[in-house]
DNA sequence: CGAGTTTGACCTGCGC
DNA sequence: GCGCAGGTCAAACTCG
C-alpha cells in the first residue's frame, strides 16, 4: 500500500505540513503530482473538488488541491543518503520572480542546467536546524513565466515567518487563481 | 564575520 | 562499459 496522504490541512496551526508558497507575485495554477518516476508525474489542475484514485481533495470551495503522496520516490542512492522514501509535491506558479516566499528560509546548493530547458534548475535546503526539507526551482522554457517548484519533506518547526497561517494562504491562493 | 550564493567537480542511476 | 542527465558537495566568493 502506498504510503499516502495530504500535505495541506486546513487547520489554523502554522503546522509544519504548510509548504504553500505565499508570494504577492503569483497565481497559482497547478498542482502537480510527483509519482515514483519523473514522467510519472500528473497535472493536478486548481480546481472544484473531485478525487481520483488515490489522490485526495482537501480544500473546499472554489479551489480544491490534490495531494498525492505516493512515497515512491525514486531511490537514488547517493553519498550520505539516508535512503529514506520522500513524497514531492510541485506545483506551478506563475510569477515574475523565481524565489517564492513560502515562509521559510532556503539556502541554495546547487543549480544545474536542465536538458530542453533553457533555464537552470535551482536547488534549495531549508536551512532550519535538523530540518531536511529540500526544494527545487525551475522555470519553463515554454512559458517563462511559469516557475514550477517541487518540495521534498515535510518541514519539522513552524514557518519562520510572522506571516500567516494556512488560512490565510489559503485566501490568498483562491485571490490569485481567480482567472 | 556569519549567512547565503556561485559554480565546477563529483557521484549515481539509467539507457543504450 | 560508456555517456548522459540529474542531484549534491564544497571551496571560493559576495553581501549585509
Amino acid at each position: 500500500m502506498d504510503n499516502y496522504q495530504t500535505m495541506f490541512h486546513s487547520s489554523s496551526s502554522s503546522s509544519s505540513s504548510s509548504t504553500i508558497p505565499q508570494s504577492s507575485h503569483l497565481s497559482l495554477l497547478n498542482y502537480m503530482v510527483m509519482n515514483s518516476h519523473a514522467q510519472d508525474h500528473q497535472y493536478l489542475t486548481v480546481d472544484n473538488t473531485h478525487s481520483q484514485g488515490n489522490n485526495t481533495a482537501t480544500f473546499e470551495g472554489n479551489n480544491s488541491i490534490i495531494i498525492d503522496m505516493k512515497n515512491e520516490t525514486k531511490p537514488r542512492k547517493k553519498k550520505g543518503d539516508k535512503g529514506s522514501k520522500k513524497a514531492r509535491y510541485a506545483f506551478e506558479t506563475r510569477s515574475q520572480v523565481d524565489i517564492l516566499d513560502d515562509g521559510y528560509r532556503w539556502r541554495k546548493y546547487g543549480q544545474k542546467a536542465v536538458k530542453n530547458n533553457k533555464f537552470p534548475r535551482s536547488y534549495y535546503r531549508c536551512t532550519h536546524q535538523g530540518c531536511n526539507v529540500k526544494k527545487q526551482v525551475q522555470r519553463l522554457s515554454k512559458d517563462e513565466e511559469i516557475v514550477v517548484t517541487t518540495y521534498e519533506g515535510m518541514h519539522s518547526h513552524p514557518i519562520q515567518t510572522s506571516t500567516d497561517n494556512f488560512e490565510h494562504i489559503l485566501k490568498q491562493m483562491r485571490i490569485y487563481s481567480s482567472f
